[in-house]
DNA sequence: AAACGGATGGGCT
DNA sequence: GCCCATCCGTTTG
């Protein structure tokens, strides 16, 4: 679409060195870039959610295990997880080494690669390709990249958004979707006004 | 338009 | 055994 064949270049490396709600905001207009032998998938990014350390809702508020190893890590890595048996959800690992703390990628608009987003998905309408954090997987084929993966060098990568695209504008504030505990904190972001997002 | 239930498996009280 | 940072098709108002 728009950004055909375009380049993409990684984000600076201290991007994801910020707070935690800082770049769950910086990351809304930056794009995701999924390269695999079928072809190359990417997306631009207009809705997060942060999980913080004292945060009940953080699968890091409880200590270091096993599944949440990579929370730990350095920042700017991956973080995927298996909810309710069958999806995925992909994670930015923030904060420094140790904190604990990342965003969940809930929604992409998808600008490269649709057919075989489609494909992957096995739906039609470009509105349901990347409307939610296990789709968006799907659709990007992401959904065995490995914890730890730097997300600055492939092969997933957090891009700047392209010369071509529209300003980000303003971002929206509300509470998480589908957790339970700590339900009541503002730490969902997104492009206010934006029609890709999972849920108004 | 909203509400509901089934699919499906790993993590943790 | 129960709890999930979900999705989708079906039913109900």
């Amino acid at each position: 679409m728009r950004l055909h064949k375009a380049r993409y270049r990684p984000v600076p490396a201290g991007f994801f060195s910020a707070g935690t709600v800082s770049v769950a905001r910086a990351l809304l207009g930056k794009v995701l870039v999924s390269q695999s032998p079928e072809g190359r998938t990417a997306g631009r990014i207009v809705e997060t959610e942060a999980y913080l350390r004292d945060d009940a809702a953080c699968h890091a508020s409880r200590g270091e295990t096993k599944r949440n190893r990579a929370m730990f890590g350095p920042a700017g890595r991956s973080y995927t997880y298996l909810i309710y048996g069958m999806y995925r959800c992909f994670n930015v690992v923030t904060g420094p080494k140790g904190l604990g703390e990342a965003v969940l990628i809930r929604a992409l608009e998808p600008i490269e690669g649709l057919d075989l987003m489609a494909h992957r998905r096995g739906v039609a309408g470009p509105k349901a390709l990347c409307s939610g954090p296990g789709k968006l997987v799907i659709a990007l084929g992401i959904a065995d990249l490995p914890d730890g993966s730097d997300l600055r060098k492939g092969p997933l990568v957090v891009a700047e958004d392209g010369p071509e695209m529209r300003e980000p504008g303003k971002i929206a504030v509300t509470t998480r979707i589908g957790i339970s505990k700590d339900a009541h904190l503002p730490l969902r972001f997104y492009l206010e006004g934006n029609s890709w997002i999972s849920r108004k």
